[in-house]
DNA sequence: CGTTCTATGTAGCAGTCGCTACATCATGGT
DNA sequence: ACCATGATGTAGCGACTGCTACATAGAACG
């Protein structure tokens, strides 16, 4: 009885590493209860369907995206700056497993599918919290907008990297500072460091 | 057996029509044989198997989709112009089903399966150019790159509408002109204040 | 006329999907 | 000692998946 909340902890959080490695597609009850050690049967045992099981599944990956997140990128800074480095940090690897999942959870919103809507609804409104808590703004009536902008334009790079057009992010990030608001612009790095 | 790529070339109209309509998750052979008013035996009697149905049918909507996009929006103008007008036009009523079936084909790419990344690259490329054509620049050499940059602009406001935050891409667009690149701005239009 | 080729129907295969009915076993409270 | 409860296995259902084997009708062609 008590330990029911917690082996369905458990359950999450192997669910969840799951969910990552393979995405929706291949989260049938039948391979997510094998990665569980466990069989389809007793998934539907801790969890009424399919969907509360997802849904807590996917409230634990966007906890640990959150975290992830958190971690990364401590500092602030303008949006000229800012924009190039989370595009950075969004294509670096430990991303990857999130982004994908995240894309598949904004198809399925598209076509208004609960609680796949509500769930990317919330990643979103955590995204732009999490841009615009990092974004460095002369007028405090700016922040918001920005930040929204900002998000616009790192989610486009997502979209653009997973269709594998990463020469078209380069491009995109061509017209911005590499890294430190660097005046001219030539577009080698510079060597020193 | 003429005939044969005439049928076949009806089929892939109709069948771009089931897929815009229900996207790719609704697309098994069956319901798409019903849409066709034929059967699943005769769609892989006319194609080789699902994947060479599905590649014909997306390229089919990739035609319309082209077709679609260059009727819009004729004219040139400056980035900060461009932009929301671009925006507005993804918003448009018309472009739901097609942004809809975009987001899963992206989510499939950036699982590299095929034949959905190359699809979805080539459309990239294709939203590049076409942007690319519409954008009014001072150095022909900042052309490429503002227009990278403007698509994954639009890109990130097509995901965030889907997600169900217009409230997002309202506050990003906020940031940049409503259509002419009018120099003061008061949010509400044209009124007193 | 007879044959051969194209188009189509009917049936079905082996697999997966989410989900459930039923049986069993162990444990712990009374 | 008995029984209730919780945990788990086995088996299966009905629907769906992509795909195929077989049969057949009709048209084309010799």
């Amino acid at each position: 009885m008590k330990g029911r909340d917690a082996r369905r902890q458990e359950l999450v959080e192997q669910m969840a590493d799951h969910v990552l490695s393979v995405g929706l597609p291949g989260s049938s009850l039948r391979p997510l209860a094998a990665a569980c050690g466990t069989s389809d049967r007793m998934l539907l045992y801790y969890f009424a369907d399919k969907n509360e099981l997802l849904s807590a599944t996917l409230g634990a990956v966007a906890a640990r995206l959150t975290q992830l997140l958190d971690a990364a990128l401590p500092g602030v800074a303008p949006y000229a700056v800012l924009l190039p480095r989370i595009c950075r940090l969004m294509a670096a690897a430990p991303m990857k497993p999130y982004l994908q999942l995240w894309l598949e959870l904004a198809a399925l919103a598209s076509r208004r599918q609960e609680p796949y809507l509500t769930i990317a609804g919330q990643l979103g409104d955590g995204f732009l919290a999490w841009t615009a808590a990092r974004l460095e703004v002369l007028h405090e009536a700016e922040r918001l907008p920005t930040a929204s902008l900002l998000l616009a334009t790192v989610e486009g790079t997502v979209v653009l990297r997973a269709i594998g057009r990463e020469s078209i992010v380069a491009a995109a990030l061509g017209q911005l500072p590499d890294d430190e608001p660097s005046p001219a612009r030539p577009r080698r790095p510079r060597k020193s460091r």
